[in-house]
DNA sequence: GACGAAACTTTTAGTGACTAAAACTATTAT
DNA sequence: ATAATAGTTTTAGTCACTAAAAGTTTCGTC
């Protein structure tokens, strides 16, 4: 009498989501660093070891909640229409995501997980951990899109160029939204420096900071 | 009668060398992670304390001693004659640094060195964190020069469309290294890499990868 | 419903980077 | 010579993370 899914794996899923929820708190309350496996396990009521079960790290357990925008840019890229130059469709989906920005909470969220992120050297660690997987992944679809091997240079550089305007994007956000600015304002900014930088990319360096 | 440089200073000097030394010993027989600090000390004939009194963190007891090519980079564009772009005198120090490829022994530096890091997770960490640093350096050079603030995007992004060209040529090097390939042709081979990609950057990413 | 295999969890014991504080030793200036 | 100063060691501890062995829970099967 199985049920079309087990009581094992329903337990397994609430187990995790009891962990994070615990552990979601407790960064909330009092940051990254300052809150021990072992706290969060106790708060789930459950063995250390069980955590580490779980979530192989402690970065897991702060990043596995959040949806990964770097994913959907790949795919933003990967199914572009045809005719249309790589950097388009990745700037495309940058700026649309700009919307987000002006909703409910959306700032404190912001500045919330920006505060935490930035006191933790190792979740700042573990950010660019990511952003590196991310980086190669676009530059394999770049290299695969360009007949080039994966090896060369190239598509790894366009794609860093792309992925860090990005993440240059994000920590503008976070200045401007520490700077106290919200809503339309800063959507405003967001768009106008993703133009901007974009536009250059797409334009190339060649004529960039000539020196007077 | 303080000698120009007193005993103290020498012996913290020669202390620092000791430690370091033991290292990379260390380090070269046996890997990064596979060594202990303790060892390290025990090998130095000092306590583990005094160790992390020199050397902050494990990590920087391996980097400490690599020229950070890095640094030149961040010259070379500060210093660039008038009326050249950024893009120009960062490529051309790269291209520059082409040469020491072919020097004796250097390809076996490389894939050694590359060997240590490849396989230890805080290493790894460790060089994006420097070039991190360098990047932001880059960047804000950039923005002074373009009389933009450092928050300002484009800078950031055109820093580490830049950076991340270097990076890529360095892993290019390296499995390139590993391919078999010695002298001059690793250096043709690289100098090809770094001026298709740097011809990328400067013509722009406007045409790159249209789908077809 | 009993029962053994498989999946999970816990306990235990440990490694290793890194830190704070206090005691100790060497160098320096007076 | 001596006292201040700098550098080193000892000691004791925190914390992420791991391996292994001993439970405990769920599952499929009879």
């Amino acid at each position: 009498m199985t049920a079309a899914v087990g009581l094992r794996e329903r337990k397994k899923q609430q187990t995790r989501e009891e962990i994070f929820e615990a552990a979601r708190r407790l960064f909330g309350e009092r940051g990254f660093d300052a809150v021990t496996v072992a706290e969060i396990a106790r708060a789930a009521d459950l063995s250390e070891v069980t955590v580490f079960n779980y979530f192989p790290t402690k970065e897991d357990l702060f990043y596995a909640g959040m949806q990964f925008f770097e994913e959907q840019l790949i795919e933003a890229v990967a199914n572009r229409p045809r005719g249309e130059p790589a950097i388009k469709a990745f700037r495309r989906r940058v700026l649309a995501g700009a919307e987000n920005l002006a909703g409910r909470g959306r700032a404190e969220a912001i500045l919330k997980a920006g505060r935490i992120i930035a006191v933790s050297p190792s979740l700042v660690a573990r950010e660019r951990e990511i952003v590196d997987a991310y980086t190669r992944r676009l530059a394999n679809v770049l290299a695969e899109e360009t007949g080039a091997s994966s090896e060369e240079v190239e598509p790894v550089a366009a794609a860093a160029a792309m992925m860090s305007t990005h993440r240059a994007l994000v920590a503008y956000t976070r200045t401007r939204v520490l700077a106290g600015h919200r809503g339309a304002r800063l959507v405003e900014d967001f768009r106008t420096q993703a133009r901007r930088a974009f536009a250059r990319l797409e334009r190339g360096l060649g004529d960039y900071a000539v020196r007077a």
